[in-house]
DNA sequence: GGACTGACAGATATTGAAATCTGTCAGCTG
DNA sequence: CAGCTGACAGATTTCAATATCTGTCAGTCC
């Protein structure tokens, strides 16, 4: 009856599962409740339950991805590109576990589940940072012989504002005066930064 | 018989009970055990097991201080001082990770269970780097006008290397490299640092 | 005959009764 | 009488029986 069961109603029925149960207690038979159908028929589209969780949280992720683009080139320096980037993306992550603290939960959950995801979302944003980076290299404000490099390592000075095991800490009423320290000292840095290997030399 | 029952042959008793069994497994009635003792004579030493396990953690604590403490002024520069002190810190984590996985799973388990404790050890390292950052800023080497905020921000920056929460990637063969970077990018950052409030300017 | 169902086997989760643990304290012991 | 014991109440944990869930597939229904 109705229309014809499509991958994008399950995927749709299951961030509502999710929302409403939370990742221990969501079944796929409530998925498949949820739709009118049986069980059975959500693993037609989906090989296993494993795999539609994944396939809802890539959907969730690629919508942070694309909202990020839309921060990518905004200022006018490289610096306040960067600033900026760094900004909404922690603003993003703190405002929704602080909002919907159940739904972050689930999601890190979720992301937690898989080891091909966490890749895929830490390649993309760290690639956006290359590209803020690249930009600051050919206008001469920032200084390095490995962008790549560079990138991932101001990814990894920022875990804390970004990474979800550190989520408890953003409740804390200095957290923005830490995040401004912390970008500050690494914007400083790609301003005079010489990586080669290890004895950084002035 | 034997001896009286002091605190510390109870740390002792509690220490290796903890090894034994886990943070999980790990009663009072064993370590009274082990001590061959009534449990009830423990409660004469220290009013909860809480208060018990955390006496544990703040000894083992205080042990990374003062090795710690070693290795504050032990180079040529206030960089490299930083960079040896980073480092020192970082190994001795990732060693104490990745040969006694158990231990270490314990500890982390016992940190967490206190407010203080984090508090402390926090506190304690930071003021360290703080030191480091300090003799660097008279020799004029570092440049901040916020010593105590430049060393939290430093801290902030290479939490991926010392934070718990990230012992699961001290395994990846590229770590060191990561760690190389992040150091360079914040000693840079250090030389040139002027942290106001938000604009960085050169 | 392509999409769906529902019964099934093995794996996983839930439940509640029994066992153990924490923290207290009156009394023993040297 | 200072320090320890051991029995106790309430809280927590364990364990095994029971229920539910995952993933498959032969069969049903447009």
């Amino acid at each position: 009856m109705a229309e014809a069961l499509t991958g994008e109603a399950i995927l749709a029925a299951t961030e509502e599962v999710l929302r409403r149960y939370g990742p221990a207690k969501a079944t796929v038979v409530d998925v498949a409740k949820a739709l009118g159908v049986s069980h059975g028929s959500v693993y037609r589209h989906f090989p296993t339950k494993a795999a539609l969780r994944e396939a809802v949280t890539r959907r969730w992720l690629d919508a942070i991805h694309v909202e990020m683009e839309s921060v990518l080139d905004a200022g006018a320096s490289a610096a306040d590109n960067l600033r900026a980037w760094l900004q909404h993306l922690f603003d993003r992550k703190r405002l929704s576990h602080v909002d919907e603290p159940e739904l972050f939960a689930t999601f890190k959950v979720l992301v937690s589940e898989s080891r091909i995801i966490p890749e895929y979302h830490l390649g993309h944003l760290v690639g956006q940072i290359a590209r803020i980076i690249s930009a600051g290299v050919e206008t001469r404000e920032f200084v390095t012989d490995d962008i790549q490099r560079t990138a991932q390592a101001v990814w990894d000075a920022t875990q804390m504002f970004h990474h979800p095991a550190h989520a408890q800490e953003w409740g804390n009423p200095h957290i923005q005066d830490e995040f401004d320290a912390v970008v500050s000292l690494v914007v400083a840095g790609l301003r005079y930064n010489r990586i080669p290997s290890a004895t950084g030399d002035a």
